[in-house]
DNA sequence: GGCCAGGTTCTAC
DNA sequence: GTAGAACATGGC
């Protein structure tokens, strides 16, 4: 399918460390596993992309997953003609960027892998679990595999896990996932309740501090006010802000500005 | 080979 | 309530 959308830019996507299953085929191509499908992504143009994928699944999974019914384009432009020169120069660098509505229990655990670790550590890490753990996806002659469901890594072992390279993380992983698969937490409630409570709930599984609750709450549940804090935008709130960032100017869409500041720091030269 | 990575938890005041 | 250390491992 061939998709016409402003701000689309699939690369910058696949490099904004918001999702860690995009990989690049060749010079334009993507693909990605997400929700139990392969698919393959092109960018054709600065508004145009393609999409492996039927006309029901785009409407049933795609659209929203890439988060093609809000309008990014209006607040990247205002970005970029505002008065904050950071800013100016992170959505212009950026441009493109878009906040992903991912699986929540993968958001989940891949966030509990992420810390301290790096993209490409991390990548590793979800890869080889999703090889162990996940279902098969046949795609012309090659094996893909599918995010685990909760069940599935809840019935890992700590030990399996520790081979994976998750090291200390082994124990939260194993523990989170039994609290989803048996109930104890309830992931879909989550969308229907305020940020504060979904916070609460989620930093009571093991593993979970404020940075990984504030990375499921933006990037699992489209809480597109959430600003997650890592060592990176920790950096830019003091190197460049002094620590006087005014958070409060961008109500409504904080997190979408926290990636275009990540994505331009982690990347420029 | 040492430093760092999209932090959290535990301990000690 | 909060500062400081411990935590496993791999990428660069």
């Amino acid at each position: 399918m061939i998709i016409q959308s402003k701000n689309f830019n699939i690369k910058h996507i696949a490099d904004s460390g918001q999702c860690f299953r995009m990989n690049q085929m060749n010079q334009d191509t993507y693909n990605l596993v997400a929700f139990g499908k392969y698919i393959e992504l092109t960018q054709q143009g600065p508004d145009t992309i393609e999409i492996t994928c039927s006309e029901e699944d785009y409407e049933t999974i795609w659209k929203e997953y890439f988060d093609l019914s809000y309008q990014y384009d209006t607040i990247v432009t205002s970005l970029i003609n505002g008065e904050d020169i950071f800013l100016r120069e992170a959505a212009a660098y950026g441009s493109g960027l878009r906040i992903l509505k991912q699986d929540l229990f993968e958001i989940l655990i891949s966030f509990i892998i992420s810390q301290r670790k790096n993209i490409p550590a991390i990548k590793s890490c979800i890869e080889q679990l999703s090889k162990k753990y996940g279902d098969k996806i046949n795609h012309n002659n090659q094996t893909f595999y599918t995010f685990p469901t909760p069940e599935r890594l809840s019935n890992a072992k700590q030990s399996e896990l520790r081979e994976i390279g998750l090291g200390y993380r082994d124990v939260y992983i194993l523990k989170t996932s039994q609290a989803v698969a048996n109930g104890d937490i309830d992931l879909l409630k989550l969308k229907s309740c305020s940020n504060e409570e979904a916070m609460n709930q989620l930093k009571n599984l093991p593993g979970v501090g404020i940075k990984v609750a504030n990375c499921v709450a933006l990037y699992g549940l489209h809480q597109i006010d959430a600003f997650p804090i890592d060592v990176w935008i920790a950096r830019i709130l003091n190197d460049i802000y002094n620590n006087q960032f005014e958070l409060e100017q961008y109500n409504g869409y904080a997190g979408i500005v926290q990636q275009y500041m990540f994505y331009y720091i982690r990347n420029k030269k």
